[in-house]
RNA sequence: GGGGAUGUGGGGUAGCCUGGUAGCCUUUCAGGUUUGGGACCUGACGACCCCGGUUCAAAUCCGGGCAUUCCCA
């Protein structure tokens, strides 16, 4: 074996996905895997820093529409918890129970904070001057998963946002879950470049204690569908059982409409990994990468000095410029440090020598393309630029994989060559109520995938009959492989 | 959900069948020489998943547990 495949990565990620995508996690130091807990994972700076970027810019988004900032314990008493039926029954087997501690309630770690923050609710909504009533809170969550737990995509312990609104009617709240939808649109497709079909999710696969779901689904390089950010129409049912009520403008008093939305940020760094990566490693998006700009000085030992001294102002530049940008000033040749950074998936290196110093030029490296470039010193302020333009094409890559998967299906063997080339299947279907499900148990069993809804911000019309049952179907639905 | 495979220094592995000295590559650390695509020299640290059983003797055989991983549905 080379030394190139022992330290770079051994598999490409066409060939073999799940162990491309957890070398990838180890040798770009996202993750440590070797914490020993079934689900639990270390992450490491580069994955901290990469996660932490990506809070900021959720959260920036939701405050932009009106949310604000909290935070609420991690346990939550077991007679809160039972206080709303379905919500229990839903969740029941996945909680993590504290052992019970003489004399107190039983304390649950929370799984989601419905009912941590609800009853703070309660006290909090008086008048319907309180109202909306938006709020966030940064947490990380715990579900005991019983299925396969995979690093970031499916773990017992993540970290997410969960925003929980309140709302005088009804329509305000489903207007609340509309934007949320388009929230998703602006901070996870627009910024972080993945992706996704909005499902407003069947009867039989809603959040437990929601009206109606609308999950997003995000298409991994394997075929498989991965849940992303989703967002639940609570109606009054929550309100009921917290007894969180208001007095409307004429006295009259009216229990509130509730919504609540979570996108899990290190499971969508999941699907940045997965997506936009190479067999090279890494590549993250401008907008999110720790470091943006990395600088690997070449010398020797003639013109040491003067190229670390060169090196130093164009980085000193590059912050003012406000680009996260640093220099690899450690002692690996320059070759080395190339490897190192294009497996973290840094979007642009600059690199400066002697021939850099003598044409008062940069060589700039772009990651995705592979390619070098020169760029004169006085045209650093196009970075900015450069990167939104590294974005625009991650993008652009990811969008034409998604849509080249999604294909429209009539018939059974229709649908289960559509599922063994790993794409989505459109299709008619009966129907996403109850009376959908039992066709949506032979989708389960004879290929192996699921119905994963029908598209939640605009109507399709199903014109045709039931891709399983062949009575008159009554909607268009999306159906494929997932996690 | 079902099935298989594997646990040996930080990482990757040999040894296991046929019980008896834990070998190799890499990383890390120290010092030195190097620096335009994964450098070199010298030296050092560091391991048999856990519990039980068989045996004079267990990394090796047996049982259980835990963990990892792949495949199928």
């Amino acid at each position: 074996m080379t030394k190139k495949s022992e330290q770079g990565l051994s598999v490409k990620k066409d060939e073999n996905f799940s162990q491309w995508y957890s070398e990838i996690l180890d040798k770009a130091e996202v993750t440590d895997l070797r914490y020993n807990v079934k689900g639990f994972v270390v992450i490491r700076p580069w994955g901290a820093m990469t996660i932490e970027n990506m809070y900021q810019l959720y959260e920036k988004a939701l405050q932009k529409k009106g949310h604000k900032p909290t935070f609420f314990p991690v346990v939550i008493p077991e007679t809160n918890f039972k206080k709303e039926a379905s919500h229990v029954k839903g969740f029941k087997p996945e909680v993590f129970w504290l052992e019970k501690i003489k004399g107190e309630d039983r304390l649950a770690l929370r799984p989601t904070s419905e009912t941590a923050m609800y009853q703070m609710y309660s006290l909090w909504i008086r008048s319907h001057r309180d109202l909306p009533l938006k709020l966030y809170q940064r947490a990380n969550v715990f579900r005991y998963e019983t299925k396969a737990t995979r690093p970031l995509i499916r773990a017992r312990e993540f970290y997410w946002i969960e925003s929980h609104d309140c709302f005088a009617t009804k329509e305000q709240a489903e207007a609340q879950v509309q934007e949320d939808i388009q929230t998703t649109e602006q901070v996870m497709h627009q910024q972080f470049k993945i992706p996704f079909l909005p499902m407003k999710r069947p009867e039989w696969d809603k959040f437990a204690g929601a009206t109606y779901t609308v999950a997003s689904d995000v298409l991994m390089p394997d075929g498989k569908l991965i849940q992303q950010p989703s967002t639940h129409l609570l109606e009054q049912s929550f309100a009921k059982s917290f007894d969180i009520k208001f007095k409307d403008e004429e006295g009259k008093e009216k229990y509130v409409w509730q919504t609540c939305y979570g996108p899990a940020i290190s499971r969508i760094l999941a699907s940045v990994i997965s997506m936009h990566g190479d067999n090279s490693g890494l590549i993250l998006p401008f907008a999110i990468s720790p470091i943006q700009t990395i600088l690997i000085p070449i010398y020797n030992k003639e013109n040491k000095e003067k190229t670390l001294k060169e090196i130093e102002k164009i980085n000193s530049a590059l912050l003012e410029l406000g680009i996260k940008s640093e220099i690899d000033n450690s002692e690996k040749r320059p070759g080395e440090k190339y490897h190192c950074w294009e497996l973290k998936g840094v979007p642009f290196r600059l690199e400066i020598g002697e021939k850099e110093l003598k044409e008062k030029t940069l060589t700039l490296h772009i990651r995705d393309l592979n390619k070098r470039e020169e760029l004169k010193i006085s045209d650093l302020k196009n970075i900015s630029k450069l990167g939104k333009e590294f974005d625009e094409r991650l993008g652009k890559k990811a969008e034409q994989f998604m849509k080249n998967k999604i294909i429209d299906c009539k018939t059974k063997s229709d649908l289960k060559k559509v599922l063994k080339e790993k794409k989505i299947a459109r299709t008619n279907f009966c129907s996403i109520s109850k009376d959908g499900a039992k066709c949506a148990e032979v989708v389960e069993k004879e290929f192996n995938a699921e119905v994963r809804g029908i598209l939640g911000n605009k109507k399709e019309k199903a014109v045709g009959n039931c891709v399983i049952c062949n009575k008159l179907a009554k909607e268009v639905v999306y159906i494929g492989k997932s996690y």
